[in-house]
Order: structure tokens, then C-alpha cells, then sequence
RNA sequence: GGGGGCGUAGUUCAGUUGGUUAGAACGCCGGCCUGUCACGCCGGAGGCCGCGGGUUCGAGUCCCGUCGCUCCCGCCA
């Protein structure tokens, strides 16, 4: 559903005064300001909004929205040169805003005016008068909406002149990323960029819309707050009052969020920034958007549909992407992990995972019975359309699914009428056929295995899995693939550390059913957990959170948390929950990686306005940085070591500061 | 912390086996051009070949180090 955007504030044009372009009747630079706009409402982007800019000087119109009918109409546009062709005789100037293009044509019987347009340059700031007029028969630009006419121009003025920028504005091509970052502003202005954030605020606006009109609250939780020492590094913030101490920034509001289920407001909403000082990827910056959501006295099931709800809003509604599959298909983590070795599958194709364990436990192939007898598994799926592969590419199929963790990867080709390949040799044409039969062989298919311990086969076939994805082109484009995963885990077993630990947070509420299973065996324990999936990626994860005390306490202790501790950690909460804690849940979905997903945007930096590198700089404003000797001393900090490098010490950020190391 | 890729004009890139004057396109500057819309044509400027060291008669090219960007693993919802 596609809806109209509620009204949003003008940006007033700033009160300067002598440098307004027109004695305009009037236009009243003074007066302009939140109060007087009137009520302007900026569409859908296909849309063309109002036609009128009430005592604006510097424009009447956009320059997306002037048509035939507009034709005669005196009119005035503000924006950017986009583009110069001069032709000599006559002088033609794109000239482009927010909501378009729009062409300028100067011509030379008014010499003054004329010699003004000659002047101008790519990405001037320019105010332009004229008259709309048709464009002459045959020469309508069909590429822009705009087209069918052109600006006659009356008069000019050149409000702000640009130097050559450091990449080219309107053309579409890869440029360096740091010079991006430096120039954000200048790469903002690029129509990729201006649609991507654009989008953004149109889906986050919905998000705010379809909660408000269920009655949620937007609550803001505060970005100064206590360390958790669990999950994710904190960002820290030295507390001035308090030498040696430190403020945390939220890796999430989650307490907060609770804590407002506590106080009563029943249905809570925050588009939240979440920050964790851990190493970037593509889909991961320092801080990110998360739409954060928690509910009273509410189920699973009522989180599930009011999410798939808004999700399929969104998609339908400002994408012409197709949902695959209404309502999202559920499953089980369990079923997860065993169908497609993950718990966010790509649900687009097919290359399902099959256990053929018990059809060569008595194969003469010892990788694969040794596997099982030492209580792993035997894994693998069945692909078309790969044709011979050679050793080459053989190898490199092993080197992805070993990136997995697996030893090794077993193939077969199914031949016209035996196996075909190194291994062939150990199975029986009964083991074979079982083996066809498992998968869904045709004859020409590979079938690839995987044997080891289970953790390791699923990753490893996962990987593989979506390599060939990539390779054959199995998944379609157009196509999200919405799916909710529920029934995760309470817990997992921590390797490294030797010791149980929550899957989600230790707020998680278990199955029901399974609360004896806390005391006998606790990672048998279901919680009640559910992530929303989509293509392969994570969109959202939320639980229904304990209220009660007394389970609250067991999972502490289950997790090897004292009392003591848990009371020093969690106690505003703990304490919170003796008074009448309501049942809650919620769910938080990262705006961010939805935005990436429903733009085809292969990186968050493209939809997020200003990012940072992927050494967690921000380029422009050259953060981080040292600070003064004054500052630290007032926050009771002695550095171990001297700063290294200083503001700019990048050097291809300050190309004339050279090499300062 | 580890691994891969990349770094040459303002930008995007090419640059042979190590060879003498480092190229192209776009952009920029100047000139011409009255229907272009990636306008066209003519001319011009513009290079610490990321930085440091080494090998060599000679290094954009080979080697070592270093810095930066990026992708991945670890880490992280």
C-alpha cells in the first residue's frame, strides 16, 4: 500500500537577508520559518508534490514537476547546474533539485543574461526565472518526466559558485571510497545516494505510521548508560563526575525496553541507534538502526503477525519486489539448520540438505562411517546444471566448504547408469541408488557431501550452498524470500570458554513445556525466540522475555550467574520485576540491512547518510582524534601510550600533509 | 589479530619481458558552434606511478617494509 506522506516541515531558507535573489511580490525572506509553511506535503517519490512555494524567493516550482499544462506559466527554480551544453547560440542548462531535472535554455537576444549563462558551471547553486515553454516538435527528452518542456530564462542568479568537485556529481561511476566519505555531502548529492536515503525515510516513516496507528508509543532510552559486559565491545564514555568511570553506549535499549513494559506503556517503539565497538563488514558498521519494539501481555504469535504485517507493507508498498511466500513460511531452528545448514536460509532455491547417514553407515568408505561412528553425520545435496567439472574446479568447491570447517568434500556425478568419480568405488549400486534416491539425483547431477561432526556438516554445506547459489545463479533478484525461524535454543554450549550460555540474552523466556528441562538438561531447552529471515539474511530477532522471578533466577544460575552478580549486573531490572511485571516480548529488526536488501545495495554504507570506513574512521569529520592535554586531565585519564598519528594521519585523507608517521 | 584484492592525471582505468618522451576516456581551461539532453568540433594544461628502502647500467613494472582503501575469516545480532 502505498500512502501518502504526512506533512513534513519545509526547510525554511535561512534568513539572509541582502542576499536573496529577487524583490519578489511577495516573497518574505523574514517570515519564512516552521510556522508559516504551508502544510506542504512531499509525496512519493513518482509523485510530484504541490505546485507551490508560497512567498519563496528563490523558487515557485520544483524542478520534477513542470509539465505541458504548465506551459505559459512564469515560474522560478532554485538548484544545482547538473549539466552545460552550449551550443554557442544558444545555451542549455540542466538544472537539478530534489525532486528533478529540469532544461534551461538562455538564448542570445538578452546579451547580458546570455553572458551570465555562459559563465556557469557544474554544481553552481543557481536561482532561475523563465517561462515554461513546449519544447519544439521532436526535441521532448522522454527520459525525464520533465521532457515535454523547458524553462525559457528570463533571469539568473548565481546564489553560490562551486569549485570542479573531486568527482563528478552526475555520472555513475565507482570513485574511491574515502574520497566519498570525505566528500559525503558531494556523494549524497548523487542521484544513487539521494534515492537510497530517500527510500529510507519513506520506510521508516511507514514504520512509524503503522505502530502509531496500533497504538504504540515512541519512547527515546538514553545513549549514556551502564556497561554489559555480554556480547559485543562496548563504546565507553568516561564519566567526568566520576573519575575512573565510565558511561557505556547502548549495544541495544533492550533493558530500557523492558523496563517500559514494567512502567505500563504497554506498546513501545524506537527507531534506536545500537552501537558495538567490534570490526565492520559489509553489513555491519559501528552504529546501526534498529526498529525496536516490545509489547505487554503479548504472544509470540502476536509479535510474528504484527511484524509480517509491516514487512509485507513495506515490500508491497515501496518495492516492486515479490514476496515468495504469503503468509512467511515458519520453521524450527531445528528444521533450519537441517534443511539448509543455517539458521537464516536463502529460501529462493532449492539445494536442500539431505541426511543419508544411514544409507552408507556400512559403506567400505571409511571418512563417512568413521564420521558417524563418531556421532556425526553424513550430509549433502544433489545440484543440476554444473555440467563436468574439472579438478580445478573440483578443488574449488572443497575450498569453500572447508572454509566450513569440513576436511574434505565428497563428490559423485550420477552417470547414464553407475557413479562417477573417486569414491564411486566404495558403494554398492544399492548404496548408489539409496544414495539417488536420498537427493533427488538425475542422471548429470553432482551430488556433494560433507561428513563430520554435525555443527561442521551444516556450515560447511551452507557455504556451499550459497556458493553455488552465486555460481549458477539460482536466486532471482526480485524475489524475498520472508520466512520466520522460531523455536531457537535457550542456550549453546561456549567452547572456548567451557561453559553454557544464552543463544539470544539471558532474558529469554523458555518453551512452556520445557522448564523442568532447565534443571536436567538445560540445551534442550527451547526458548521462545524467533528471527525474521529474508534471502539468506538476518532482518529481525526477538523473544518473549521472562517475568517471572523465579525463572529468571534459574536461568541465572543455569548460566553459572550468581545471585550476587546477577543483582550487581541486572539489579534495577530484577528489581523492577518484583513489582508486577506484565508478560512481555518484542522484536528489533535492523533498518539498516532492510534498506540494503530492498535497494540491491551491496554494502550498508550506500544506505546510511554518513558512515564510516571499515576501520571505523569518519573521513570528514576526521574521527576519531586526539584531544586536548585540558580534556583528559578534566576526565581523570592518563593515556598508556601517546596517541598514534594525529587528526588527518591518514595520509590520502591529507594528501599535503605528506607522510607523518 | 589473520588472509585475499587494490593503490598510476581531478576521476575511472591501461601500461608489454625491467628500457629511455607514462597513455586513454571523462572532467578541467581556451576557442568555435541556435535544438542539445553522455551535445559536437579544434586546441591546451594537468603525474613524487601511495610512502620508505633494496636489486639493477636502468624500476610504474622485481624484492622487502610501511600506510591507506576494500572484501573475507576471527569477532559481532
Amino acid at each position: 500500500m502505498k500512502r501518502v506522506q504526512r506533512s513534513l516541515q519545509r526547510r525554511p531558507a535561512r534568513g539572509r537577508g541582502g542576499r536573496d535573489a529577487w524583490p519578489l511580490r511577495g516573497s518574505n525572506l523574514y517570515l519564512l520559518g516552521p510556522s508559516t509553511n504551508g502544510g506542504r506535503k512531499l509525496l512519493h517519490r513518482e509523485e510530484t508534490g504541490t505546485k507551490s512555494f508560497e512567498n519563496n524567493p528563490y523558487r515557485t516550482h520544483t524542478a520534477g514537476e513542470l509539465r505541458a499544462g504548465d506551459v505559459g506559466e512564469r515560474v522560478r527554480l532554485a538548484g544545482w547546474v547538473n549539466r552545460r551544453r552550449d551550443h554557442g547560440g544558444l545555451i542549455f542548462i540542466d538544472l537539478r533539485d530534489r525532486w528533478g531535472i529540469t532544461q534551461v535554455a538562455f538564448r542570445p537576444e538578452e546579451a547580458e543574461l546570455f553572458g551570465q549563462a555562459e559563465e556557469l558551471r557544474p554544481e553552481w547553486s543557481v536561482s532561475i526565472e523563465g517561462e515554461v515553454a513546449r519544447r519544439p516538435e521532436g526535441n521532448e527528452n522522454p527520459e525525464l518526466p520533465t521532457g515535454e518542456v523547458e524553462i525559457s530564462a528570463t533571469a539568473l542568479s548565481v546564489l553560490n559558485r562551486s569549485e570542479t568537485p573531486p568527482f563528478e556529481i552526475d555520472r555513475e561511476r565507482p570513485v574511491d571510497e574515502i574520497l566519498r566519505l570525505k566528500y559525503r555531502y558531494l556523494d549524497l548529492r548523487r542521484k544513487r545516494m539521494q534515492e537510497n536515503i530517500i527510500f529510507r525515510d519513506r520506510v521508516v516513516k511507514h514504520m512509524r505510521s503503522y505502530l502509531a496507528e496500533r497504538d504504540f508509543v515512541e519512547v527515546e532510552t538514553p545513549l549514556l548508560t551502564a556497561s554489559s559486559p555480554e556480547g559485543a565491545r562496548d563504546y565507553l564514555v568516561p564519566a567526568r563526575l566520576y573519575p575512573g568511570q565510565f558511561y557505556a553506549l547502548p549495544q541495544s535499549p533492550q533493558q530500557f525496553k523492558q523496563l517500559l513494559m514494567v512502567a505500563g506503556f504497554e506498546r513501545y517503539f524506537q527507531i534506536a541507534r545500537a552501537l558495538r565497538d567490534e570490526d565492520q563488514r559489509g553489513d555491519r558498521q559501528p552504529e546501526h538502526t534498529q526498529l525496536d519494539v516490545e509489547m505487554s501481555y503479548t504472544t509470540q504469535e502476536e509479535v510474528l503477525v504484527l511484524i509480517e504485517g509491516l514487512f509485507t507493507e513495506i515490500v508491497e508498498g515501496y518495492t516492486e519486489k515479490k514476496i515468495l511466500h504469503k503468509p512467511f513460511p515458519r520453521m524450527t531452528f531445528a528444521e533450519a539448520m537441517s534443511r539448509f545448514g543455517t539458521d537464516k536460509p536463502d529460501l529462493r532455491f532449492g539445494l536442500e540438505i539431505r541426511d543419508v547417514s544411514e544409507a552408507v553407515r556400512g559403506s567400505g568408505f571409511k571418512v563417512f562411517a568413521g564420521a558417524i561412528e563418531r556421532g556425526g553425520s553424513v550430509r549433502g545435496f544433489a545440484v543440476s546444471g554444473l555440467g563436468d567439472l574439472s579438478r580445478r574446479e573440483i578443488d574449488e568447491l572443497t575450498g569453500v566448504a572447508s572454509a566450513g570447517g569440513a576436511r574434505g568434500l565428497a563428490h559423485l556425478k550420477v552417470g547414464a547408469d553407475a557413479l562417477i568419480g573417486p569414491i564411486a568405488k566404495f558403494f554398492s549400486p544399492e548404496e548408489g541408488d539409496a544414495l539417488k534416491v536420498a537427493l533427488g539425483a538425475q542422471e548429470g547431477d553432482y551430488m556433494f557431501f560433507v561428513a563430520d561432526a554435525d555443527a561442521v556438516v551444516f556450515e560447511s554445506l551452507n557455504r556451499l550452498r550459497l556458493h553455488l547459489r552465486d555460481r549458477l545463479g539460482l536466486a532471482d533478484e526480485g524475489v524475498l524470500a520472508l520466512a520466520w525461524v522460531t523455536d531457537f535454543p535457550l542456550f549453546e554450549w561456549n567452547e572456548d570458554e567451557g561453559r553454557i550460555e544464552p543463544m539470544h540474552h539471558m532474558f529469554t523466556m523458555p518453551r512452556e513445556e520445557d522448564l523442568p528441562l532447565l534443571d536436567s538438561d538445560p540445551l534442550k531447552v527451547i526458548g521462545q525466540l524467533y528471527d525474521l529471515v529474508a534471502n539468506g539474511t538476518e532482518l529481525a530477532s526477538g523473544s518473549i522475555r521472562i517475568h517471572r522471578p523465579d525463572i529468571q533466577q534459574k536461568v541465572f544460575s543455569t548460566i553459572g550467574m550468581s545471585e550476587e552478580e546477577a543483582q550487581e549486573r541486572f539489579g534495577a531490572m530484577l528489581t523492577a520485576f518484583r513489582y508486577g511485571a506484565p508478560p512481555h516480548g518484542g522484536i528489533a529488526p535492523g533498518v539498516d540491512r532492510l534498506i540494503m536488501l530492498l535497494k540491491d545495495e551491496p554494502n550498508i554504507r550506500e544506505v546510511m547518510a554518513f558512515p564510516k570506513t571499515q576501520a571505523a574512521r569518519d573521513e570528514m569529520m576526521d574521527a576519531p582524534g586526539p584531544v586536548a592535554e585540558e580534556q583528559l586531565k578534566e576526565l581523570h585519564i592518563a593515556l598508556r601510550r601517546p596517541p598514534e598519528g594525529k587528526p588527518g594521519s591518514n595520509p590520502a585523507s591529507r594528501p599535503s600533509e605528506g607522510d607523518n608517521s
